[in-house]
Formats: structure tokens, sequence, C-alpha cells
DNA sequence: GTGAAAGCGCTAACAA
DNA sequence: TTGTTAGCGCTTTCAC
């Protein structure tokens, strides 16, 4: 028995199938699939089974064409392959899908002009509703070319653009202090930072944050030591300058888990310093390799779940209120206590 | 002095404004922005003028609803903060730029019907050109769907499903037969494998790959220890049911590198067996990790970037030629030999 | 509540 | 090479 006299040989179903086998309008079928549009129980009905019965999907392309809005949202992310940043796509890309946004992705490649351009370029290509910076080393060119092009955007951890585009970090201040705190707990009193050396705000933030800490508390801060990049082999150098000489350090703060990884596996594979025996270690993000049985490294975590939220939040806001400027959010930190700030005895077991 | 008489208040421009301002048609414009369409020198300058001077970006969305097609592509992902994936998705986005596609991001959350169904949903609603499911444990049944809706399709590292969709695996029997030499040569006669709970068709062919290659080189396999899930957290509870009791078994493979990292950490911190003294060990992937100090993992590499650039030829293949079966592609792997199978002459030095 | 008609911005077939 | 015209699939006034 035929199904029904509408074909859609080839091509996908459109409205106008569907309202020819239901029996009604173009428009019927475009209101049942409009949220609070007014639809009788029996037309919708219709259109429902008739829709049901030949696979029909709107056309979202076409419907935003005519609403002149999309739902997509931007998502400028590079170094996918670091677990933070890879946890934190994943909570975004989660909660825009369930606020019914799409997660468009656009890899930040080597960050140059050009970058830049086919970034911004395709935001505006396809009509995205808003952005969201997840690398704290895009380019700030990004948030310019979007405030002047009126996208909204927001970035996270990235605090140094001004007004023109939202801003979600975490609460350096705090971090700064937890980190100091802890170590002044280990019983430390000369403390020292490590980053990496090519210069960024937001470490020059959380250096001074934790300087500030470290004088309330009377501990002495003397030096900051320095790898490529702040990632593992970032680390690696940090603590090879470390160990290749240095004041009375018992205590050290490292601006992210990865690079604090890379320091203590430095130590312990290469020196004789032993963490937590000669020295107190505490760092930031708490990705889950921090929380390895080789590492149990203390640190001050900041929760990607939160993060993806309040950005997500900051981003409606801006797109359901295009003119207004908002503050910028600040993400509350915890310090988790492990072993790498732990007190200790015999201080060089190994 | 006024730029042009041609005024876009508040909206974007459209190819219209453009055409207005540089005293040409509609279509002028359009061939302007078609690559081989034939237009004179002299219209185009005017056109690129006149689009350059109000800001001119053509329509994306537009464009696909009326060439019927979009270069969309969806990436089905989960669980990005495991570091290979991040890698892999890296890398096949800005693969999928450069070939001028979109990657559009389709979040796996539960992995339950409600989500295959709202993935392949969002592929038909949004015209993907195609997708890539990036994750093994993926639902079969999005392959299913994407059948029957004509999407085409790349699975990686997930090859159960049949011909109806395309494949990009590694090569099982040469992992397997990679990892049972390495052990072979480091002196192995009684060897194991470690892998998760969950039954899954990648971890048996690999386990089967792996079997047959140690009969071939003489040695015995005695057991699969498992965990609960395939990462750091299911090697440790693998590792425990290996130190609660084996025979004599002097090498093992674990099914990836994560899972490989928990084995190690709980034998070295929680047993007296020493990795290389009394175990040798070889996983598979290579994430950065396996190359970090505390692990030095010997271990079975798989190129994300070559598995990218496989995936895309294989999704364009299907795209170009829909009608076409291609057959599964298999993904070159080599060794990469570091300490957890370096020979040693104390046993156990710890 | 319902249908007719106009329009979202673009491309493509056609005629000039 | 150019401009005219007719869609692409949908939403949304506007009468009824």
């Amino acid at each position: 028995m035929p199904k029904s006299d509408v074909t859609t040989a080839g091509r996908a179903p459109t409205a106008d199938d569907v309202a020819r086998l239901a029996g009604v309008s173009r428009s019927a079928v475009s209101r049942t699939f409009t949220v609070g549009a007014s639809v009788s129980p029996a037309t919708r009905k219709k259109v429902l089974q008739a829709a049901d019965a030949i696979g029909y999907r709107v056309n979202f392309l076409a419907r935003s064409l005519s609403q002149q809005r999309t739902s997509l949202v931007g998502l400028v992310v590079a170094d996918m392959d670091n677990s933070f940043r890879g946890r934190l796509v994943d909570h975004l890309s989660r909660s825009l899908v369930k606020l019914e946004y799409r997660p468009f992705l656009l890899p930040g490649t080597r960050g140059d002009d050009d970058d830049v351009r086919h970034i911004t370029d395709m935001m505006l290509h396809y009509k995205l509703s808003g952005a969201i910076v997840t690398s704290d080393n895009a380019p700030a060119e990004i948030a310019e070319r979007c405030a002047a092009h009126d996208v909204p955007l927001v970035l996270v951890n990235k605090p140094e653009a001004g007004g023109k585009v939202a801003n979600v970090t975490l609460d350096c201040d705090k971090a700064g202090r937890l980190a100091a705190e802890a170590l002044r707990r280990a019983g430390c009193r000369t403390v020292a930072f490590a980053s990496q050396r090519r210069p960024s705000h937001t470490i020059s933030l959380r250096k001074r944050a934790f300087e500030r800490a470290c004088r309330d508390l009377g501990m002495e801060i003397v030096e900051d030591f320095k790898g490529d990049a702040q990632d593992y082999d970032g680390g690696v150098e940090a603590a090879k300058a470390f160990a290749g000489g240095h004041g009375p350090v018992d205590g050290i703060y490292c601006v992210n888990d990865y690079l604090a990884l890379g320091f203590l596996d430095y130590l312990r594979h290469a020196t004789e310093i032993s963490v937590p025996g000669d020295l107190k270690l505490v760092a930031c993000d708490d990705i889950a390799e921090a929380a390895w049985l080789s590492y149990d490294l203390t640190t001050v975590r900041q929760d990607s779940a939160v993060i993806a939220e309040a950005a997500i939040a900051a981003l409606v806001a801006r797109i359901e209120n295009p003119g207004a400027t908002s503050p910028p959010t600040f993400i509350d930190v915890s310090l988790v206590e492990r072993g790498s700030t732990r007190s200790t005895f015999n201080p060089s077991p190994r």
C-alpha cells in the first residue's frame, strides 16, 4: 500500500511536502515547529503525523536566513591536546547544546594576522550569534575586530582586552593567596615563582597576586624561573634553571599544572632535590594528571564546568542585550592539598 | 566627505548594497565572489572596491541554501580531555578548514538513544556535508542512521560498523605484532594483556592480534587484566588485579597509554614490582604523557595527524562520490621504544 | 486559527 | 561578459 501520494525522491522533504501530505498550508507546518506559535491541536497532529511519515526536519539554514539570526556560537580554540582546554571545550559545547546553541569550531592555528582575519571573517560569513575565545594566548586583535563588527565575544582567562568584550577569568588574587598560604602553612619562608619566558598579561597578574600575598604572610619572594612555554617541557626547563643555582628557596608557585609536572619530574629524575622534602610546590588548574600517583600535586583548582557556565552566561547576556557593557566575571578557586606541600620530618628521603 | 550614497545602517551589508554602490548588478557581485565565474577585470575591481568600502562578506548561509549544499562537517566527539582525542580533533578541524570545510561540533554526551537521535537530527537540520566520529565508544546507531539518511560518515578507530560508512582505523595487526616483538626482544616469555571490562570490538581486535603475534614468537599469553574503563583509573585497577595474584608474567601489553600510566603508577607506588625490572610494559597511542620522565613508556605510536588526513580523505571521497563503497583505511603504526621495555641487569633496583 | 504572499541573501539558468 | 529572473526553504505579517 502506498504510504502517501507525496514523493520526495532524492531530495530531503520540505515543509511544502509536509503541508501537501497533511492537507494544510505551509504556514501551518511552520507554526507547528515554532515554539509559542498558535496552531490548533487538530492541525498540529496532522502536521506531526505527516512530518513523521516522510522524515521531515526543519532546515535550520533557511530558518536562520528568514529569522535573521543563527544559533551558531564560535569556539575559538588552539592547543586542544591540553587536557584543561579539552575539558573546557567539552563543557562549553555541551552547555551550548543544552541552550539550543550550536558550537562552531574556529581553530586558531598560527596566531598571526591571517589567522585572526580568517576567524573573524568566518564569524561574519556564518552570521555567528557570538563567540568564545578559550586560549589565553589568542591574539588580542580578535577582540577588536569582533567589537568593530558587533559580534558578541567572551574571553576566557584573557583579561587584558578592555570593556568592549566580556571577560571571564579565574580569581587571580585568591589563587595567589591560596598558593602563598599553602606554602606558608607547609613551613616555607623563601619562595619563588615559575612561568614561561614569553610575557603574558595573565601570568603577570598571577605573579603579582602571589607576591602580594607572600609579603602579607612575611615570606620573601626571590625569583622567577622560566621555561620556554607554560607546558611540561617549559617546566623541565624552569627546573633546570632552578637546579642550576638559586638561593635558599623552599617553596615555589608554578603558573600552571603542566609546567609544575615538568618541574617536578626534572627535579626527581635529574637532581637530588626532593619534593616535598626540600621544596614545597603548588600549581594552578587541577588537571587530571595532578592527582596521579606519581605527582600528587597540590594545586589551585579552577573548575572548568563553572568557567564554561559563566562564559556562556556572559555570552548570552551580550547576545540578548548587545548594548550593555558587562563587568568581568571572576571564577572562584579552591585549594586542593596533596603531597607536594606535605610537611615531612626527614627532609630528603627518596 | 560622504563615503558613499549607499547606507547599511544597522544591518550587515548585502550583495545588493555592493551592487548599488559599484553600479553593477547583483549577479556581477555574486560572480566576483564565486571561484571560476567569468567577470571582466574592470567589473571585478569595481565590485571588490565597493565590497571593501562597506565591509561586505558573502552570507554563507544564504549561499548554502541556494547551492543546496553546505561545507559543514560534523565532528562527533566525547571525552575531549583525553589528550589523544584532543590532538585528533585539533588536526581534524585544522585540516578541514584548510579544505574550506567548517567543523561543526556534535558533542556526544551520555551516549544513549536520545543522544544519537539529537546528533543525527542536527546533521539533517543543518544539512551537514558529512561527519566524522572520533570516539570508539560512540553508539553504533549513529552509523545506521547516517547511512539511512545518506549522510557521508567516517568512523575513526571504530571498525565494527559494516560497509555502509567509511572506516579509518590503526593497523591493529601491526600494532599487536610490534608490541609482541618488543616484549620478546626485551626477554619476555610469558605475557599478559590489560584493558577495560566493558567489551569493545576495537579491544578484542587489538587483543587477538597481540595473541597471534605472541604465539608466532613462542610466547605464552596468560591473562587479561581489566579495569573499569580504559583510562588512568582503569589502569590502576588492572594493576591491582595484576598484583593481587598472577602466574609468572614478565611482559604486558596495555590497550592504550592512559591505562598503562595508571598501571605503571600503581605498581610503582603500591607494590614492589618494578618496571622494567620485573615486568616489561608496552602500550598504544603515544600521547605526550608517555614521554614524560616519570613514565618513559614504550608504546605503539599512532600519529593523529595521519589519522586526521586519512579520515578527511575518506570523507571527501564519500562526499564527492556518494554511491561508492569505500574499503577501510588502515593507519600505519610504529614502535617508540622507551624505558618500560629496557633490558636490565638488576631485576629490582627501585 | 488559518492561508496567501512577501521577503531573508544568495546562486544559476537564460537571454541579451 | 552582463543583467534579468526564478528559485533555495523558511518565517511572518496581513487579511480572513
